[in-house]
DNA sequence: TATAACTATGTAAGCGCTAACATTATACAG
DNA sequence: CTGTATAATGTTAGCGCTTACATAGTTATA
C-alpha cells in the first residue's frame, strides 16, 4: 500500500517493472530504455523513496562510511583533521563516524570491537605520543582492526606500524624551530611536553635535540619538562622551571609541545612577571584558531591538518598503501622576539 | 572453511549448533544451556567472530547509529556538543556519525538525502541562527528528515518548530549579562554579532533590548553590530563601532555573540589603544577552553555544551519529545571592569 | 503411564537490496 | 522468412543476521 517508508519493491510495483530495473535506475546503469527510466523516477520521486544504505551494504559490502578515532575532538588540531576528512569522505559518498581513542591502547575495552562490527570501509586512526606499554597495545589493536577493514594513520607514527600513514616530521619541525630561535639570539631554549618513555625516533626531542647540537648549545636537563599536552600541564611545566631555578637561568624562550601548551607557558610566564615576548619567545604547535587572538599573538607551526584529514580519506578510498610525511609551515606573529643584550 | 572473516554460519557449524543458538547467545538470551553457551562462547572466541551491524540492522531496524548535524565542527562549542553525544552513545552501544549542516538549509544539495538513506536511529540537529528563508528551507528539510528517523535540536530553535528540542534561552542569558554589565557601572553597553533579520522571538536582542530597558538605558542603534560569529567579524564590526564614533561615544563594555566575536573584539580594543578591561569591558559567550588564556581572561556563559549533547542522545533514544531549556552559568573572570568615574 | 508444561534447540522466512543469469523483444543479416 | 546478435527487462539466489514457529527432550502432574 502508500506505506511511508516504500521499498525497492514498492516502487517496482507501482512502475510497472521487475526491483532488478530499480536497482539499474538507481545504480544508473545504462541499460534502460530511456521511456522506464523516467517512468521509474518519477515513481521514485512521487513515493520519495531513499534506498537503505544497509540493505545496499549488506550486498555490494561497501557501506560508504568511514571511521575516525581520535584522541580528543576538543583540541582543534583534531577537529580539523576530522574536517577535512568529513569534507573529503562527502565528496566521495562517504560519512565518518567518531570512535573513542581509548578503546585502542586500553584493555579496560575490548579494542577495536565497537569499530569491527560496523563494517566501515576504512578507518582513520589519530595516533598521539604513547608510552611504550600502550603503544603495544595500540599496535596489536590496529592489526586486529585491520583483519577488518583498511586503516590509515595519521600523526606521531612510530617507523615500525607497517601501515599507511601521515606522519609529522617531527624531528624537522622542531629543527627549524630551534633555528629559528637560536636565529634570534636565544641560547637557553626549554622544551616542554610530550611522553617522555615515548621511544618513537621520529620523536620531537631528537629534533630538539639536533637543533641544540648544531647550534652548538647544550643540552640543559632542567630545560625538558613533559607532561600532557593541555594548558594546565603546559603552565605547571614552566611554573615548575621557573620555580626552581635562579632568575638568571631562566629560559629566554620555551617551545611547546602544542598550541595548548604554550597557552599555559604564557599564562605562567605572566604570573611571573615576565613581558612577553621581551622576556620569554614561546613557540607553539598546530596553528589553532586561536593563535593569533592571543597575547602576543602566537608564533605556531601549521601542519595542515585538513589536508591531512582529506588526504586520509582518499588513501583509503584508493586502497593506497604509502607513507606520507605531511608538509606543515611556521606561522610567524608577535611571540618571539630577539634576545636582549646583557 | 577457516575464512578470515566468519559469519554467523561458520560459528554455528563449528560449535555444531544451529545459528539460531548462536544468535541467542550473541544476543544473551537466557533460554540457552550454560553447556552450550561456553561452547558457542569458546568458538566465537577462537574464531574471533564478530556479528556484522549491518545484517543486524537490516533484520532489527536499529543500527546503533546517531547522526549528528553541525555548522562547524572547528568551533569548540560544537566540538564539546559533539564529545557529548558521543560519550553517551557509546555509554549506548552507538556511534555518531558527522553530516555537513549547509545540506539542510541550502537548496543547493538535496536537504537530508544524504541523512536519509543511512537509516539512522536518530539525529541531533544543531541550529544556528539563519535569515527567514534559510530557516524556511531548513524547516521544510527537517520536516522530510523526521520521516525517516527521530530527530531533536539544539541550539536557537524558534518556537514554531514542532521538534524536540534543547533550547538555549537566550533572551534570560542576555539579560543576565547586561545587567552584570550594569552593575559595574557601564551605560554604553555594545552587543555585535548575529543575523539581522532572524526573526525568532528567542533570539538575543529580545534580551539585549530588555536589559537596556530594566536599566534605563536607551537602544543605541550604533552599538548594534550584526555578522557572522567568528573572531574576524568580531574585529571588524567593533572596528567599525570605534571608528564611527568619536571617542566619548565609544561604548565601555561589549558584549559578544560568542567567544569566537569576543576574540575579535579584543584584538580590535587593543589596536584601537584600548586597555582592557580598564577601557572596555568584554563578555563571551560558549566559555570556549581558549577563555581563560586570553587577556585579559575572558568573562563568558558556559552553556555545558557537552551535557546538551549527552541529553540529546538521551531523547534520542528513549524516544522522549520534550522541548527543554539548557542551563547556563556565567563565567567571571578578567575581562570587565567597574567602568571608570568621570 | 499418559499428558501437560516446560526447556532447549532447530527450521525457515524474511529484512531490502545487488548481481549473475535467464528470458523476451527488437533488429538486422543472409 | 529464419537465425542470430543485441538491447531491455525479469527471475532468483544470496548478503548475514533476527525471530516467529516448529520440534524434540525433560520433568512434573494426575
Amino acid at each position: 500500500m502508500n506505506r511511508e517508508n516504500p521499498t525497492i519493491y514498492d516502487i517496482a510495483s507501482e512502475a510497472g517493472v521487475s526491483i532488478a530495473t530499480v536497482s539499474r535506475v538507481l545504480r544508473g546503469e545504462s541499460s534502460v530504455s530511456e521511456k522506464t527510466r523516467i517512468k521509474v523516477e518519477e515513481t521514485i520521486a512521487r513515493r520519495n523513496y531513499r534506498p537503505s544504505s544497509i540493505a545496499r551494504g549488506l550486498t555490494s559490502k561497501v557501506t560508504h562510511s568511514l571511521g575516525i578515532v581520535l584522541p580528543k575532538l576538543l583540541n582543534p588540531h583534531y577537529a580539523m583533521i576530522f574536517t577535512g576528512a568529513q569534507e573529503e569522505a562527502r565528496k566521495n559518498g562517504c560519512t565518518v563516524s567518531l570512535f573513542p581513542w581509548a578503546s585502542l591502547h586500553t584493555s579496560a575495552y575490548d579494542p577495536a570491537l565497537m569499530l569491527a562490527d560496523r563494517r566501515l570501509d576504512g578507518v582513520i586512526v589519530c595516533v598521539e605520543y604513547l608510552p611504550p606499554d600502550q603503544t603495544e597495545q595500540l599496535l596489536s589493536s590496529l592489526r586486529e582492526l585491520r583483519k577488518f577493514m583498511p586503516v590509515v594513520l595519521i600523526g606521531c607514527v612510530p617507523p615500525e606500524y607497517d601501515f599507511p600513514a601521515i606522519i609529522n616530521n617531527n624531528a624537522a619541525l622542531m629543527r627549524e624551530i630551534v633555528a629559528y630561535l637560536v636565529s634570534l639570539g636565544h641560547e637557553r631554549i626549554a622544551f616542554i611536553g610530550g611522553v617522555q618513555e615515548d621511544t618513537d625516533a621520529l620523536r620531537r626531542d631528537v629534533g630538539y635535540e639536533d637543533g641544540l647540537r648544531q647550534a652548538k648549545l647544550p643540552y640543559i636537563a632542567s630545560y625538558r619538562v613533559y607532561g600532557k599536552a593541555t594548558p594546565e600541564e603546559g603552565k605547571k611545566a614552566l611554573d615548575s622551571i621557573l620555580g626552581h631555578l635562579k632568575k638568571e637561568y631562566w629560559p629566554t624562550a620555551v617551545i611547546a609541545l602544542n598550541d595548548l601548551v604554550a597557552m599555559g607557558c604564557q599564562l605562567s610566564a605572566r604570573e611571573h612577571g615576565l613581558r612577553l615576548p621581551q622576556d620569554l619567545s614561546v613557540v607553539g604547535c598546530d596553528d589553532l584558531f586561536c593563535a593569533p587572538y592571543l597575547t602576543p599573538p602566537l608564533t605556531s607551526v601549521n601542519p595542515h591538518q585538513q589536508k591531512m584529514g582529506a588526504r586520509a580519506v582518499q588513501m583509503l578510498l584508493n586502497g593506497e598503501n604509502t607513507r606520507e610525511e605531511s608538509d606543515w609551515e611556521m606561522v610567524i606573529r608577535d611571540s618571539c622576539a630577539e634576545v636582549s643584550k646583557k
